[in-house]
DNA sequence: CACCCCCGCGCG
DNA sequence: AAAGCGCGCGGGGGTG
C-alpha cells in the first residue's frame, strides 16, 4: 500500500493510492496530528510517498514516529530526469539545491518568499501525477528492477539521514577542548591566535625575516619564502616539506594547528555540539547530510564538515556511558564493486583472500601491497603517468573484465557521451563550454594549442565518467547496505535502548548500541553487508567483508 | 558590507 | 605539483 502525504502549510492531505495509483480515500488533518495519524497506518507498514524526507522527517521524529519505508519523491526525480532527459518534467517549483545551513529568519523577506510559501507543485493531483509519472519513467528504464531499488535506497538514505541528524553523534566535548587546550594553548579572545599559534608565527617570521608577515596569508607566506631564497610556486605543505630550511618545520606545525583551530576549534564545538539532553548522556554533533548531494550519488554536507572529520579529534566522538561504538567500514569497496559489475571472477578471486590488495600480490600481479593500491587507485580514477601509469598494463592484462568496463565509460565520456551506475543514475552531460571546445579544435583553422585544450578537456571528462561508474554503485552499495542496518536494528525493542547509526562516510558507518548488544550489532551489520552485495548483484562471488570494531571511542577504530 | 573566487587541506 | 576521482569548509583577497 502506498500513502500519499501531502503537506501544505498546516494543512496535510493523506491519500491512499490503489494498485494502479488511483488515488482513493483522503483524509484531512493538521501538521502536529499528522505524527499520530501516519502512527496509526504504520502498523500496516504503507509505503510513505511524499515530496521531500529532509521538509517532513524532523518533525515526525522529533513526535516519535519512524517509518519504515518511504519514496521521496524530489530524490526519485532528480534521478529518473537523468535517466530519461526526453521525457517531459514539467517544473514543479521543487528545491534541487541542498538545504540551507542556517535556518534563515522568517522576519527577513527572501527573494524567495514567494514560492517559498504557495509550492506550484504541492497539490494532492500535482503529487500523484508526479508518482505516475515517475513509474512510467522507472518502466522505460533498462533495468526498471534495478532503477527501484535505486529509488528505494535512495529514499531510505534520507531517512537515515534524518535520523542520524535527529539521533546524533555522541560528542565528549571535554575531551575536544582537552585536546584543543593541549596543542593550542587555552582558549583566547575571539580574534586573537591561541598562545601556541603565536608562537610558531613568531618563530616563522624570526627564520624568514619578515616580521609583518601573518602566515595565513598564502599570497603574503609566499612571497616571503621567495624573498628567503626558497624556490616555491606555491604554499603547500608537501612543497614546502622538501625544502630544507629552518622554518620548515615551524610552518608545517603552524599549518597544522591553524587547520584545527579554524575547522574544528572552540567556535566549531560552540556551533555544531549540542548539549545533552539527559545527564546520563553525552552532547552530540548533528550532521547536516544532503543524501544524493554528490552527482555521483554520495552524500554531502551542510555545514558541520561531518564528511571531513579529521582523525586527530575522533577521540571525542565516545559512546554514552553503557554504550558502545560499533564502527564499520567496507573492504576496498570500489575494486569489489568493479569485479561485480564486471562479473570479473579473477578479481573477485583475488578478494576472497580478505585483503584484495595482498590478493593481487598473491596472484602475482604485483610484488607488494603499497603496489596494488597505486596500480588499482590508478585504474580507478584513469592515472596516466608515474607508478600508477607503469603498473596499469599488468593490471589490464590480468583483469580484462574488470579494467574493461572503466575504461570504456572513460571513452565514452572522451567523446562527450554519459554513463550509467549499476542501478542506473546517469552521469550528466559534459557541459556547453566542453563541446564548444571540441567543436573550436575540430575548426580547420585550429591551433595546436586549441587542438591540445579540447584534448585536455575530453581526458578531463574521461577520467570523471571513469570513476562515475564506480563512485557511484559504490554509493548505491553503502545506501543498500545502511538501510539493511536500518532495517534490521527497528527490530531491537524501543526507541531509548535500541541500537540506531549515528555516522555515514561513504563506506563507513557507526552504530550506537547498549554494550550489552555491540556483538550482535556486528553480526547484523556485517551480515547487512552481504545483504546488500545480493541485493544489487545477485549471485556474485564477489565478497563484501568489513572491518568491524567495537570500541567505546571513535580513535580506538584507528 | 555582501559576494565571489582562489587556496589549502580535511575526508573517502 | 600530489601523477589520478569526488567533495566541504574557512580564510584571504578582490570586487561592487
Amino acid at each position: 500500500m502506498e500513502i500519499l502525504v501531502c503537506a501544505d502549510g498546516d494543512r496535510v492531505q493523506l491519500c491512499e493510492l490503489a494498485a494502479e495509483l488511483t488515488p482513493e480515500t483522503t483524509r484531512t488533518c493538521t501538521r502536529s496530528e499528522l505524527p499520530l495519524v501516519m502512527a496509526e497506518y504504520e502498523s500496516a507498514s504503507p509505503r510513505w510517498v511524499w515530496a521531500d524526507t529532509a521538509a517532513l522527517a524532523p518533525e515526525l521524529i522529533a513526535a516519535g514516529v519512524r517509518v519504515t519505508r518511504c519514496l521521496d519523491l524530489r530524490l526519485a526525480r532528480t534521478i529518473l530526469r537523468h535517466a530519461a532527459p526526453d521525457q517531459d518534467w514539467p517544473d514543479l517549483g521543487w528545491r534541487t539545491e541542498p538545504l540551507a545551513t542556517t535556518t534563515p529568519d522568517p522576519a527577513v523577506p527572501t527573494l524567495w518568499d514567494e514560492s517559498a510559501t504557495t509550492p506550484p507543485g504541492n497539490t494532492v493531483a500535482d503529487l500523484v501525477a508526479e508518482r505516475i509519472r515517475q513509474r512510467d519513467a522507472v518502466g522505460a528504464c533498462s533495468e526498471p528492477a534495478r532503477m527501484r531499488l535505486l529509488l528505494a535506497a535512495e529514499s531510505a538514505g534520507a531517512l537515515i539521514a534524518a535520523e542520524i541528524e535527529a539521533d546524533g553523534l555522541p560528542w565528549d566535548r571535554s575531551v575536544h577542548e582537552a585536546l584543543l587546550t593541549e596543542v593550542l594553548g587555552p582558549r583566547p579572545r575571539a580574534g586573537v591566535r591561541p598562545a601556541r599559534l603565536e608562537g610558531l608565527a613568531a618563530q616563522i617570521r624570526k627564520h624568514l625575516a619578515a616580521p609583518a608577515l601573518n602566515p595565513d596569508s598564502p599570497v603574503e607566506l609566499l612571497r616571503s619564502l621567495r624573498r628567503a631564497g626558497l624556490d616555491l610556486t606555491t604554499t603547500s605543505k608537501w612543497e614546502i616539506a622538501r625544502l630544507d630550511h629552518p622554518v620548515v618545520g615551524p610552518l608545517l606545525e603552524y599549518k597544522k594547528l591553524a587547520r584545527l583551530l579554524s575547522a574544528n576549534g572552540w567556535a566549531w564545538l560552540d556551533s555544531w555540539i549540542h548539549p545533552a539532553s539527559t545527564p546520563q548522556r553525552r552532547d552530540r554533533f548533528r550532521p547536516d547530510y544532503v543524501p544524493g548531494g554528490v552527482v555521483t550519488g554520495r552524500w554531502a554536507t551542510s555545514g558541520g564538515g561531518a564528511l571531513q572529520l579529521p582523525k586527530q579529534i575522533r577521540a571525542a566522538v565516545r559512546a554514552d556511558p553503557g554504550w558502545r561504538l560499533v564502527v564499520a567500514d567496507a573492504a576496498q569497496i570500489e575494486p569489489r564493486v568493479l569485479a561485480a559489475m564486471s562479473g570479473d571472477t579473477a578479481l573477485a578471486t583475488a578478494g576472497q583472500a580478505g585483503d584484495l590488495y595482498v590478493g593481487l600480490v598473491e596472484a602475482g600481479i604485483v610484488g607488494t601491497r603499497a603496489e596494488a593500491k597505486v596500480a588499482m587507485l590508478g585504474a580507478l580514477y584513469g592515472a596516466t603517468t608515474g607508478e600508477a601509469g607503469l603498473l596499469m598494463p599488468r593490471l589490464m592484462r590480468a583483469y580484462p573484465r574488470a579494467t574493461g568496463v572503466v575504461e570504456q565509460a572513460a571513452r565514452t565520456g572522451e567523446h562527450g557521451g554519459t554513463v550509467r551506475t549499476w542501478l542506473g543514475r546517469t552521469s550528466p552531460p559534459p557541459p556547453p563550454s566542453w563541446h564548444e571546445r571540441q567543436a573550436a579544435a575540430s575548426q580547420p583553422e585550429a591551433t595546436d594549442a586549441v587542438e591540445r585544450r579540447a584534448r585536455q578537456g575530453a581526458r578531463d571528462w574521461g577520467r570523471f565518467t571513469r570513476n562515475f561508474v564506480v563512485q557511484g554503485t559504490a554509493a548505491e552499495w553503502a545506501l543498500c547496505w545502511m538501510g539493511e542496518i536500518r532495517r534490521r536494528l527497528a527490530g531491537y525493542g524501543p526507541l531509548s535502548e535500541r541500537p540506531h547509526l549515528v555516522f555515514f562516510l561513504h563506506d563507513e558507518v557507526i552504530v550506537h548500541a547498549p554494550q550489552s548488544h555491540a556483538e550482535q550489532v556486528a553480526d547484523e551489520i556485517r551480515a547487512s553487508a552481504a545483504e546488500a552485495g545480493r541485493l544489487l548483484f545477485g549471485r556474485t562471488p564477489v565478497e563484501f567483508p568489513l572491518d568491524v570494531a567495537i570500541v567505546e571511542n571513535y580513535a580506538e577504530a584507528e
